[in-house]
RNA sequence: GGUCAGUUAGCCGAGUGGUUAGGCACAGGUCUGCAAAACCUGCUACAGCGGUUCGAAUCCGCUACUGACCUCCA
């Protein structure tokens, strides 16, 4: 551990923050639940998982051996009205729009969410398992669940048996909040369609598939497909135990997902699988829920390439990054045009700032009181993460310490009021802090091979500028100066000669 | 309709019962050949109405509004 702080979680399951202690001591098992890929993945999407990315980084960063598992959904994922004929596995849908093969369908967009991913920085998880690759565990889960009394067969289908859990356990919607006889009566009016499940708030584990359906496997009750919340359950519980630290996802997946997922495990095998939840919010545009029906809407590619009425220009991934851990994980976040330039402007400045602090060097130094705070702002920086993974707050002390950066370099503050332990420690967490806790890259860094020839290049200008400019020649060094920035290249004058920077 | 969350300065967004969040924008200044960058200073807000308190943006209640979930959704 670099941070003697305890960490702490917000967990929704109690709605506290609650001091972090994990089942085996330096280990973690985290869970997260992926995307179903029977399209491009959602901007939304890609919050939640940036945001557990940097669970995932700081867990690894505080000195946690971490197993992280991030599923892909497959099969079982249902459109439409579940409990009517009308409903259809997202996939098959997809497929048979698209004349695929349901496998080829979830292949193309599993690539695109790993390529999309790998855009924004995120880590692979350790174990990303499929639901199609578990039918065994499913099936398996499901007996399980009809020995211990809460599934019923209904026409070859397996429902949970939600009431009866309830009598027995007595926790069904203690994550969400729900209620059941609310939920009953909420949906009485369509009692009627639900010709097989015994009660409405009952859901599938297993689906007899239709004729045409073209998601089966065999099973001891039909030719079917498994349950959407299944797959979680037994993949979950596979490669993390009974029971794990941690389960992650959106918000939205609370109800129903995430609390059938717990009644599946404890109605499995007694366990509720992890001790502790933790819900990502909601991305909003414009201030509202993102919705294709609306127009309003932006995808990621389109996001980085300008190409939506929403943005009046391309953003690069790492701005897009940075902007979301300008906010914390359990608040909404509302992306507009105006806040992604803030956020562009305040990218360029942390990640410059880190630039210069790392060519910083120093002679002599001492500690004074600039030392002090700045110890201080590293201090609350480890701090701030800490406590529910605050990565905002984080970033606001970044700040801090990047205006003392830039004050080195231009000699308001003297570099030599600190000590060189402190300079060193300045550097290492703020580096740190960039790249592997927040994950972010820089995106002025050429790629590999250029940058040396570009620097030797970039020498050579400054140096024939500087001579112009010693010469009086402004209109040669102008020249030079806006043709640079026409390349994409920004030239800064300081006291000990200029420096550049790509735009 | 039910449940839950939120309403913070021009914008985005942290936050704690009493002290400057931070980023961006804006204004003034320093520096500069000019500019940019950087630094300094300023702008100092907590939906409304009540209540608790010596003191509330922070706790409680009501109202308004927004969002999420309740149906596929990260």
């Amino acid at each position: 551990m670099k941070s003697n702080t305890e960490l702490k979680i917000y967990n929704s399951l109690t709605g506290e923050k609650e001091t972090f202690t994990p089942i085996h001591a330096g280990r973690v098992g985290m869970y997260v639940c992926g995307p179903t890929v029977y399209n491009d993945v959602h901007l939304g999407n890609c919050r939640t998982f940036v945001n557990f990315d940097v669970v995932y980084r700081y867990l690894q960063y505080a000195g946690y051996k971490v197993r992280y598992v991030r599923n892909i959904t497959d099969v079982g994922h249902l459109e439409g009205d579940a409990d009517t004929n009308e409903a259809e596995d997202k996939l098959a849908k997809r497929a048979r729009i698209e004349q695929l093969e349901p496998m080829e369908v979830a292949s193309k967009y599993t690539n695109g969410f790993h390529d999309i991913m790998r855009i924004f920085n995120a880590l692979p998880p350790s174990i990303e398992p499929r639901a199609t690759g578990h039918i065994p565990e499913q099936i398996e889960m499901v007996e399980e669940i009809i020995n211990n009394g809460f599934g019923y067969e209904a026409n070859g289908s397996i429902y949970f048996d939600v009431p009866k859990f309830i009598q027995v356990k007595g926790i069904y919607g203690n994550l969400s909040g729900r209620v059941v006889e609310e939920l009953q009566s909420e949906t009485r009016d369509n009692l009627k369609k639900q010709d097989e499940k015994r009660h409405p708030a009952d859901f599938a584990i297993w689906m007899k598939a239709a004729p045409e359906h073209l998601m089966r496997w065999k099973s001891p009750w039909s030719v079917g497909f498994p349950g959407w919340h299944l797959e979680c359950s037994a993949m979950s519980r596979k490669y993390l135990g009974e029971t794990f630290d941690i389960h992650g996802g959106g918000n939205d997946l609370k109800f129903p997902h995430h609390e059938n997922e717990i009644a599946q495990n404890v109605g499995a095998c007694n366990c509720g699988g992890a001790n502790l939840w933790m819900h990502a919010n909601m991305l909003l545009l414009n201030g509202k829920k993102m919705s294709k029906s609306d127009g309003n809407t932006i995808s990621p590619t389109q996001l980085f390439t300008g190409d939506s009425p929403h943005v009046t220009k391309g953003y690069s991934p790492m701005v897009v990054r940075f902007f979301m851990l300008q906010a914390h994980y359990r608040s909404t976040l509302d992306i507009t045009d105006d806040a992604l330039q803030a956020a562009e402007k305040g990218y360029k400045r942390l990640m410059e700032s880190n630039k210069i602090l790392q060519s910083l060097t120093l002679k002599g130094g001492k500690q004074t009181e600039i030392d002090n705070e700045i110890n201080a702002l590293i201090d609350s920086t480890l701090e701030d993460m800490s406590d529910d993974f605050n990565a905002p707050r984080a970033l606001a002390r970044l700040f801090e310490l990047c205006t003392k950066i830039n004050a080195f370099k231009g000699g308001q503050l003297d570099i030599n009021q600190i000590t060189e332990g402190s300079l060193t420690r300045l550097k290492s967490t703020f580096n740190d802090f960039i790249f592997s806790i927040f994950g972010l890259q820089d995106e002025s860094v050429a790629g590999e091979g250029g940058q040396s020839a570009l620097e030797g290049v970039m020498q050579l200008v400054i140096d024939l500028r500087a001579q112009a400019r010693a010469s009086k020649d402004w209109a040669t060094s102008d020249k030079i100066r806006d043709g640079l920035k026409a390349a994409g290249i920004l030239l800064k004058d300081g006291k000990e000669g200029t420096s550049w920077t790509k735009e």
